[in-house]
DNA sequence: TGTCAGTCTAGACAGAGTCTAAATTGACGC
DNA sequence: GCGTCAATTTAGACTCTGTCTAGACTGACA
């Protein structure tokens, strides 16, 4: 996560080049059209949803690259890894500060603004180590 | 979670049918043991950590036996399940509120307390919903 | 002592994610 | 244009956590 993103998603397909540059990431095909897909909205994507929509789209990668590119794209700060519910990993393009409800019946996943959230009192952090992020999971249930 | 738990860890083997019948969870050979591993200290242990630790104390108990012991146990309050890394499930036998701080570089789990936060300004759940639980990890690294 | 529901078991199975070794790509110097 | 080299991509084998299934076991109760 070395570079501030300046585009917000929706970003248009021939934008994502640059986004990706922008961020020190060498552009190539697979990853201008996961990045797209990715990009299109704010949204949360397992690796299996974006397969299936490379498919769909008439594009195509393999496994490894699919996981790769979100590794990578996850380490430089393009997206953000979930871990929700231990059987996937979810990678969110809202680059903005949030949080998440899950619902618990039927999985699915919604944003809200960590400004909705007054934290304080925060513990202080184990002695030499420093925050990394705070995940905040609201698991729901349909009533 | 129907019943409220009354002991809390450190719970000696001998106390640990009274804490299980207490939640209304049937007295069983492997559930005493994978009930006594976990309830001797409050901590986190993983699927696998359980297995290791009953074949180490020269019990058993099939993998089957292990996954729905936890799942039972989870369900019926007696420990919590935390999804960390998406790698695995963590069971926690710490009853009382609390949140956690995870040590990304070594896997570290410590435990603080809910009570050391204040929360102000929760957001309204989306329509026809109602609260589970809240999940508060907060991702540090090796300074 | 027989019955029956609940529990336990081994092992097959499923799905997410990782690894490896080889093939492909594309930037760069000549 | 051509060769080189590092980065990237690929197929597919592999690992690991967790689930499922069908049969065996257990113990409470009549």
């Amino acid at each position: 996560m070395d570079k501030k993103i300046t585009m917000t998603p929706p970003i248009r397909r021939e934008d994502v080049p640059a986004a990706l540059a922008s961020l020190g990431i060498a552009v190539t095909a697979q990853r201008i059209e996961i990045g797209a897909i990715l990009l299109e909205s704010m949204q949360h994507l397992s690796a299996e949803h974006i397969q299936a929509r490379l498919e769909a789209d008439g594009a195509s990668a393999s496994k490894a690259t699919v996981y790769n590119t979100l590794g990578l794209f996850a380490q430089k700060g393009l997206v953000r890894e979930l871990v929700i519910d231990g059987t996937r990993v979810f990678y969110d393009s809202n680059p903005s500060e949030h949080f998440h409800f899950y619902n618990v019946d039927d999985g699915t996943l919604v944003d809200f603004p960590s400004s909705s959230v007054m934290v304080s009192n925060f513990p202080t952090l184990p002695l030499g180590t420093k925050l990394d992020k705070v995940d905040v999971v609201v698991r729901i249930t349909s009533k």
